[in-house]
DNA sequence: TACCAGAGGAG
DNA sequence: AAATCCTCTGGTA
């Protein structure tokens, strides 16, 4: 039997001018360094006259070996060479030498890092094992006094860092105390180098595997960095006994530990959760719906200054529920990441900081590998611009019949765009071939997909799609909890990679990247949604509504519930017949009452009376919560209650409120991310005010974050009254504009489409009396 | 009133 | 650094 193991990490050093390869594995008990001396660099020339360019290359003396190979280059099979240099460095500046050579065509697979590499070409899995293994993870969070303004890490001092891990171990370090004090987690330490230390021992003493942070990629690393280069202590915390090492991703830094993956839990749980804001508070409270004990961060230092040692306890308090937030955050979030990381086969690192476009691009190059297919080269920067004006058409949405309607029948294409890459072929290797000429997969674009030879995507989908169906098979039978929820987490990284694949051919700096397959996947489905409505409408339905993959259909006759579904499911069968074998329409829900407002704008209510609310201001982070809710309450008496007259006395009762002045502040603010750096917006808009005034007083904004904002009674543009949440005193805010631009648009909108006409909402809105109804 | 910039949602 | 379609607000002229 083998031991368990599982690769956290890879990397390469150089040693008497030879590079090792180093995986770092943690293994039943211990931790292992295997290093593999063996792996050469190299990369591919397609030669225009391959004898010459053998020739051309004894010139260069850190090329140490060059083969001949055939590989397959999109439709064709190529002749390649594969040029081997003496280190991975030899290799950017042997690139551009090579592809000035008259003698080579093009160079490729240059730009593939050497670790990457050998972890492609070895074929190992990192983080398999990970779960049987039972990995130490420890998550930890620093507090920092922060005088005035923005804490800076040339003046401000660390002055708690917090520490909790899988095993069971939490500690606050500190380096204050208070007589009397009494918390059995709080460790007080001399100094701030000293806590520092401290941390760094604890995650060496715990053998920790990895290390979870909330946005410790580009506050808490990089803060402890600039504390540590002013104290002269060192950052010791890889497995090899090297620093922390702080790399530029993109707009963003990444803080890379070696051997001891670091995974920020804050860029992750901004793909997997849709909420207003992600702050650790708020992501806390949306997986387990619970409220994290909060204080405020003006307070750290007050609390940190103020001699009294309730304060203090209430600091360290603090402290420990962040960590212990964040370790629970991580402990329900990672799985997902070894997935990810063992279906791309790329280092958890690495995957839990792609975006989709990476993701898949990953999982390509490794697959390309094993098919002995030669890997594209990265589009150049001006032809990635080029792409970006290469639009395309894409989905179809069916103009709603506004108003309310009853019984309505969902239906919508199981995985539509993935279902037709593999159904049609889609792929760049398979399109407008020379064997089927006009005719294969005919697609409504125009162009044509080859029925003869499997693509390269398809393929890979398929193989996805497949593995899913499969382990959603084994998620129904299986009876052990941990075992179902590992299943379920394989199914959703499966699903997240399949549905990635229609973007990536859109993708302007995809490796494959190709206009003509988006446009056909699009084209396609247009054509299987416009076949379904035209179909549903022949057979006495009326289309509610639709879009991209989905329709609502209501039956024109009156008829039952029972008759109802019994109709649609005739009807989805007689589609179903029709369709290609991967594709399927699928029942997916029955609604007694809905109501239709636009495009992308509806909501309806289930037979438990469950409301189901779409693009309609309840959604949308950009509005009050006291709109938000007023709209809900409205359609709920008016889809569950069928009662407008309550509806009316909702706004009323709401307007009223909002007169008095005491709504409270988490009523009013509005969410809006900040996309830009300030001073590129050619318009300022509410949000970019407040944000202006409050770079005034000191504070500042990474592009992409999201703000509160409150539009107050002092001024005299909505932008001019716009103040962010956090200097705005409860009760200073602007009735009028929480009626008038707030709470009235979202209910008359709802009331408009109810029949009412605009004079009428008007009238009535200008009154503010909604009795009558 | 018409137009634009900007945001954020649906699928 | 995944795609397009779509609605709506607030600023500006």
């Amino acid at each position: 039997m083998t031991e368990l193991k599982t690769l956290l990490d890879v990397d390469y050093i150089t040693r008497d001018e030879k590079a090792v390869i180093r995986l770092f594995y943690r293994g039943d008990n211990d931790r292992k360094i295997v290093e593999v001396t063996d792996f050469q660099p190299y990369f591919y020339a397609i030669p225009e006259d391959s004898e010459e360019l053998i020739k051309d290359l004894k010139r260069f003396d850190t090329v140490v070996k060059v083969e001949k190979k055939n590989m397959l280059d999109l439709k064709s099979e190529i002749e390649v060479l594969k040029i081997y240099t003496k280190q991975p460095k030899d290799v950017p500046m042997l690139r551009e030498e090579v592809s000035g050579l008259k003698s080579c065509k093009e160079v490729r697979e240059a730009d593939i890092p050497f670790a990457k590499r050998y972890l492609i070409d070895s074929g190992l899995v990192p983080m398999e094992n990970s779960e049987s293994l039972n990995l130490r993870i420890a998550a930890f969070d620093i507090e920092v006094y922060n005088s005035a303004g923005e804490p800076k890490s040339d003046k401000d001092p660390v002055i708690m860092i917090s520490y909790a891990d899988s095993l069971g171990l939490k500690k606050v370090l500190t380096y204050k105390t208070h007589a009397g004090l009494n918390l059995e987690f709080a460790e007080i330490l001399n100094n701030e180098a000293e806590i520092i230390k401290r941390f760094i021992q604890l995650v060496r003493d715990q053998k920790i595997d990895i290390i979870a942070s909330y946005n410790g990629d580009n506050f808490d690393f990089p803060y402890l960095r600039g504390r540590s280069e002013k104290l002269k202590i060192d950052l010791k915390l890889g497995v090899d006994g090297s620093e922390i090492k702080l790399e530029r991703r993109g707009m963003n830094l990444g803080a890379d530990i070696k051997g001891r993956p670091h995974v920020d839990m804050f860029p992750i749980a901004r793909q997997v959760f849709h909420i207003s804001r992600y702050r650790l508070e708020d992501v806390y409270s949306e997986i387990f719906d619970d409220e994290k004990f909060l204080i405020k961060s003006y307070e750290i230092s007050k609390f940190w200054d103020s001699g009294s040692r309730e304060e203090f306890e209430m600091l360290l308090k603090y402290s420990l529920s962040d960590v212990q937030a964040t370790l629970k955050i991580a402990l329900a979030l990672l799985p997902l990441q070894y997935e990810l990381s063992r279906i791309i086969r790329q280092p958890i690192y690495e995957v839990s900081r792609m975006g989709s476009g990476q993701r898949v691009e990953s999982l390509l190059i490794e697959r390309a590998f094993r098919k002995n297919i030669i890997i594209p080269n990265k589009p150049l920067e001006e032809i990635t611009e080029e792409r970006l004006d290469e639009t395309y058409v894409g989905a179809y949405v069916v103009e709603p019949i506004k108003g309310i309607h009853d019984n309505i029948v969902l239906f919508d294409f199981r995985s539509l765009y993935p279902s037709i890459i593999i159904s049609h072929n889609i792929d760049p290797s398979t399109i407008d071939c020379d064997c089927c000429k006009g005719n294969g997969f005919v697609a409504p674009s125009g162009h044509y997909f080859c029925k003869n030879k499997k693509g390269f995507i398809p393929e890979i989908l398929e193989e996805l799609v497949n593995k899913r169906i499969a382990v959603k098979e084994k998620v129904k039978s299986e009876k052990n909890p941990e075992k179902k929820k590992f299943l379920e987490v394989q199914q959703q990284a499966l699903k997240i990679l399949a549905n990635s694949m229609y973007g990536y051919y859109g993708f302007s700096r995809a490796r494959w990247y190709s206009k003509d397959c988006a446009e056909s996947i699009t084209a396609w489905g247009r054509e299987y949604i416009h076949k379904t409505i035209k179909a549903a409408e022949s057979e006495g339905f009326k289309v509610v509504y639709g879009d991209t993959d989905s329709v609502y259909l209501t039956y024109s006759e009156e008829l039952n519930r029972d008759k109802i579904l019994e109709k649609a499911m005739a009807f989805s069968d007689k589609i179903n017949k029709e369709l290609p074998e991967a594709m399927e329409l699928e029942f997916s829900g029955f609604y007694p009452r809905g109501i239709f407002i636009t495009k992308k704008r509806y909501a309806l209510t289930d037979e438990k009376d469950k409301l189901t609310v779409k693009g309609l201001e309840i959604k949308r982070r950009d509005w009050a919560e006291i709109a938000r809710k007023t709209q809900e309450d409205v359609l709920n008496a008016i889809l569950k209650e069928k009662d407008p007259k309550k509806a009316a006395d909702i706004v009323k009762e709401r307007v009223q409120r909002i007169k008095s002045g005491t709504v409270s502040l988490r009523e009013l603010g509005i969410n809006t991310q900040i996309t830009r750096n300030l001073k590129d917006y050619v318009q300022d808009g509410p949000h970019v005010v407040a944000a202006k005034k409050a770079v005034k007083l000191g504070r500042e904004f990474k592009q992409g974050e999201i703000i509160t904002y409150i539009v107050t009674k002092k001024g005299d543009s909505i932008s001019d009254k716009s103040q962010l949440i956090e200097y705005v005193k409860e009760g200073d805010y602007d009735p009028d504009y929480y009626i008038n631009n707030q709470v009235l648009p979202a209910v008359l909108r709802i009331l408009e489409a109810l029949g009412y006409s605009e004079d009428e909402l008007k009238g009535l809105g200008k009154q503010l009396t909604l009795g009558e109804w």
